[in-house]
DNA sequence: CACCAGGTAGATC
DNA sequence: GATCTACATGGT
């Protein structure tokens, strides 16, 4: 159960959470896309698109390539536990995310402490380029989409499908549609006749979803993973 | 020991 | 342009 206040409910989680979005709407508009659509949803109703805070997502998405999700988790608990502030919370301890100024004074060496592999030097290289001005995250937020993804893609370790997720669960890009592995095969599997270029499947995705490409990509990440379609 | 994991950069043709 | 491969670490 969680417990907060008003003030922190409307300030913090109602936007966090997404619970102002019609969700029922979004997925009765996906169900008349096709039964696929209706299978996935079936088994991801209550599935949400979180409104992340823009730098972990960035940190987050560039430690997630080439990774698999238990230690994509243990990679940033280990960043937050080596760099983070300490906080005491109702009995518990907690880490904040470090922000861009405290990983762009550390060293790869001392980034080794989070083990994040070859991923490490895209961290710094991030860091890096949000505190010397190469990377405005305010300015991002007002971009276009298209000028926004080239902003984040000029960084070394984001390419494209991390940044897609960066549009998507940082900036609130919901026409963003991230093309990872598992959505690679459902699509492959459901839409097409064996293997597509990524290419290929993003220009679908964008035709068959539109605006809702990103809630759509969820309810098939899901859908995937839950059928383990390929693994 | 081989192969894979919410990919990307750099080299090569 | 499109394709090939190394990349760190940990699990199966």
């Amino acid at each position: 159960m969680l417990y907060t206040s008003k003030e922190d409910f409307d300030g913090i989680w109602r936007h966090f959470l997404d619970l102002d979005r019609d969700y029922g709407a979004i997925k009765s508009r996906l169900r008349q896309n096709d039964e696929i659509m209706r299978s996935a949803i079936g088994c991801g109703e209550g599935i949400r698109i979180l409104n992340q805070e823009l730098w972990e997502t960035v940190v987050s998405f560039i430690i997630s390539a080439s990774n698999n999700i238990p230690r994509i988790k243990g990679i940033i608990e280990r960043l937050c536990e080596a760099f983070g502030d300490r906080i005491e919370y109702r009995g518990n301890t907690y880490y904040s995310f470090p922000d861009a100024e405290t990983i762009n004074a550390l060293s790869l060496s001392d980034l080794a402490v989070i083990r994040a592999g070859f991923r490490d030097k895209y961290i710094k290289a991030a860091a890096e380029a949000v505190v010397n001005g190469d990377l405005s995250l305010d300015t991002l937020r007002s971009m276009p989409t298209p000028e926004a993804k080239k902003a984040l893609m000029s960084v070394k370790g984001i390419g494209n499908k991390v940044s897609d997720c960066i549009l998507l669960f940082g900036l609130g890009r919901a026409d963003s549609f991230p093309v990872d592995v598992w959505i690679k095969r459902i699509m492959e599997y459901c839409y097409f006749d064996g293997e597509q270029p990524i290419k290929v499947i993003s220009e679908f995705a964008e035709n068959k979803f539109g605006a809702l490409g990103g809630y759509a990509q969820q309810y098939l990440f899901f859908y995937a993973r839950e059928n383990k379609i390929g693994a």
